[in-house]
Parts: C-alpha cells; sequence; structure tokens
DNA sequence: GAGTGTGAAAACATTCACAGCT
DNA sequence: AGCTGTGAATGTTTTCACACTC
C-alpha cells in the first residue's frame, strides 16, 4: 500500500488549470461594487458551460456558498493562490527586438503577479538603452546578474537560430521554466519545465476551420 | 435515417487539428535528403507518442505505406491542404506597435503560407511609416483597401481599449476570421470565428507547475 | 523485419440532473 | 427560490496491441 503523503497536492486536471487563467481574467473585468458572482454569469464571460465552471472551482476546494454564488474577492485570490501567482516571479526576456519589446510592456504580465526584472540582447547597439524602465543588458551577464536576483522564469524571444542556446544559458544561470516565442521547438532540459508558443499555430488552427464552418 | 451527403468532410477531431500545425513544423526542421520518415521519429520530434502520430494521420486518409512510413513531401503537402494553407491566405494586423511591428516581422507567417497585405494603426505618427515593406495606413481605410484586395484574416494588436472597435471594424469589411492578440477576450461576431491568444496565459500555466512538479 | 492502420480498452473531460444548503 | 457540489452518464482523446502490408 502507497503511503499518503502529505505533499501529495490534490491535483488538478490540466484542462482545468488551462481554464483557471481564463477565469481570473473575467473577473478582473468585473465592474467593483459587484461582490458575488453564481456560476452562470461567470461562465457567460468565460464561454463555458455553468457546470464546467463549478466542477472547475470545485476542484480548488469548496467556494463558493449554496444558493448564492462565489465571493468574487476570494475567488480571486483562491485562483491567484493556486495558480501560484501571490508571490511576484521575478522573469526575464532574452531578445530585445520588436517581440522582446512587446512582451515587456504587455500589460497582461504586472497584473498577473510576473515581474519583469531584465531584459538581455546581444546587438551592442540595443545594449544600455533603455525600454519601460529597464536597461538592456548584455546576455553573457545573464548568469552572474542572477546569483544576486534569482529568476524562476526565462522567456526568450530572440531568432529561432538563437533559441537553444539561449535556453541552455538560462537553465545554467539557474531559472525554473521557460518560456518559447521563438519559432521553433524546445525541448525541456533536464527538470526545467519549457514551453513553446507558436504565434503561427492559432492562425493554421484558424485556416483550417475557415473553409469548413458555415 | 441521415442522408449521407457528399458535402460532409470527414471530420477531424479538434486535439488533432490542433496537432497538425507541429507536425508540419517538424516536418520543416528535418534535411533534405531525407525522403521518407515513420511516426515513431515524427513522434520523437514533435513530443507524443508514435500511436498518436499514426491516429492523427489516419483521419487525413491513408498516406503511410506500411512497412515503409510515411513520404515526407507527400506529408507535407496533405498537412498543408488539410489545413488549408495551400491558397496564401491574405491577412492583416491592425495595430503597428511593438507587438504588431513583432507579428509583421514573424518569419513562421509567410512560411505557413499567410500573406500579410496590410499593417493599420490609427497614431498620425506611424501613418505612412515603412515595415518589413509594407506602409502603415490609417485604420479609417480598411473597409474601401479590403474592396481591391479582399482580406481572410485580421490580425488584432491593439492596446486592449481598442480591439473590441477593431474586431467590428475588420468584420464589418469583410474578414472571415479574427486573431486577437490584445489581452482582452473578444467573442465571435455573427459568423467570424474569433480565437483570442493571451500571452500571459502560458506564462500562467508555467506558474502552475512551477510549485508541484518535482 | 519494420512500420502502418485500426478495433478495443483505458483514461480523461464534459455535461446532465438533482440532492442539499442558504 | 436560487445556486452550489457532485454522482452518474455521456462524449472525447489517448494508448495498447496486433492484424496486415511492403
Amino acid at each position: 500500500m502507497v503511503l499518503d503523503c502529505a505533499l501529495v497536492k490534490n491535483k488538478i486536471p490540466p484542462a482545468t488549470v488551462k481554464r483557471l487563467p481564463i477565469y481570473l481574467n473575467c473577473l478582473g473585468n468585473i465592474p467593483k461594487g459587484n461582490k458575488r458572482l453564481s456560476s452562470t454569469k461567470l461562465a457567460e464571460l468565460a464561454k463555458v458551460k455553468p457546470a464546467q465552471v463549478r466542477r472547475d472551482l470545485s476542484y480548488l476546494g469548496t467556494l463558493g456558498t449554496r444558493g448564492v454564488g462565489y465571493e468574487i474577492s476570494t475567488l480571486r485570490s483562491q485562483l491567484r493562490m493556486e495558480l501560484g501567482l501571490g508571490q511576484g516571479w521575478n522573469a526575464v526576456i532574452v531578445g530585445a527586438g520588436n517581440l522582446g519589446t512587446a512582451l515587456a510592456q504587455y500589460k497582461g504580465f504586472e497584473e498577473k503577479g510576473f515581474v519583469i526584472v531584465g531584459l538581455y540582447d546581444t546587438d551592442e547597439k540595443k545594449i544600455s538603452s533603455k525600454i519601460t524602465g529597464l536597461t538592456v543588458r548584455p546576455v553573457e551577464k545573464i548568469k552572474e546578474d542572477f546569483k544576486s536576483l534569482p529568476v524562476a522564469i526565462g522567456i526568450i524571444a530572440t531568432p529561432a537560430e538563437f533559441a537553444q542556446e539561449t535556453a541552455i544559458n538560462l537553465v545554467d544561470a539557474g531559472v525554473k521554466s521557460i518560456l518559447n516565442f521563438a519559432p521553433i521547438r524546445i525541448d525541456n532540459i533536464g527538470h526545467v519545465q519549457t514551453r513553446n508558443v507558436d504565434l503561427s499555430q492559432e492562425l493554421q488552427v484558424l485556416s483550417y476551420y475557415l473553409d469548413r464552418d458555415l
């Protein structure tokens, strides 16, 4: 018989994890003053079925009140906690081109509790310039910089050909996970979780549905 | 009994559709000279199980040769055709900020058969400037421009507050689908398929797994 | 022998429908 | 009356395992 270790967190299904950020986002768009909301209302905002909302939220523990609904502020902090967004993860962006700059300026990040603490590039012309209050630093300094300020997440916004070596640098410097926007797949390196975002992928999926639906 | 209409395309499950662009991408990274590949090899490149590859590809019709594998060039064109990428969809980008510029320059798009034919903004200072060979035009001209050159896909890269009205403009001008990068959800408008890409969403999912895995 | 295509099983995800709380 | 939480039903996706082809 397996020992029921106390550290085993109640596992939330991946499909649900993907929706939690959406719910969190929807809550952000609700006018202040509203204190509670029902699964039906949240479902409408998030474009899912009410039963789905209830099932998803039930994985976080019991949050709602029968007959009444969910208290918005409680729900918000529960979602943030569950997603691990309470602690303000430090992140850096490698690649200060248009994509890197766009990401550095992207509203969504700070809002959700990610603090961009560094911006790196190899281009002499960009180094030392300032973008959104951050000074662009040379990539060689990554490891050194991380000694004084540990960074959990590395975001790759370099051209495809430098993405792999950038990933290795980041892992070497100690990041815990990597988000890659370069149009090339990067594999998990050791224990470091890597997620690849292919900006053209969604467009291709759209394209598939373009000729069939209706 | 339901009439078996000839127009009914053999439906491909959504989970499979999402992987087709990944396979296509993997094929692009194979050195020329290789003529065939096995499901095991492709699975390795795409980070899925071999059986998954075979099942997915089997939805496209019989493509492989038993005992031999799949012919790379045939498979490529089949994937492109199935995804509707053969015809070079026209697309425009609204919002010529950093994100819009990054998207305009993004290698992945042209490669996959999307042709960015227009770039629009409201900012006087940006209008008439050139980005990657495209002249930035005022958003008011969208409808007029589309009369001479029909555009299937509108890409929104504006700040959140202008995203909704941009979507309405695009639909009014005749796009068939919309890809939204602004950090706000846009609903399907009429029959126009809308897909929302939240750049911070993946980061939030990463964050969830940051404290549990290992 | 090597590698596909596919029934059948297993795992996972969504939805229904209703008991139970406020 | 209104709305949650959840067993049970249904639908979808993944995986296994093997008959079949080259």
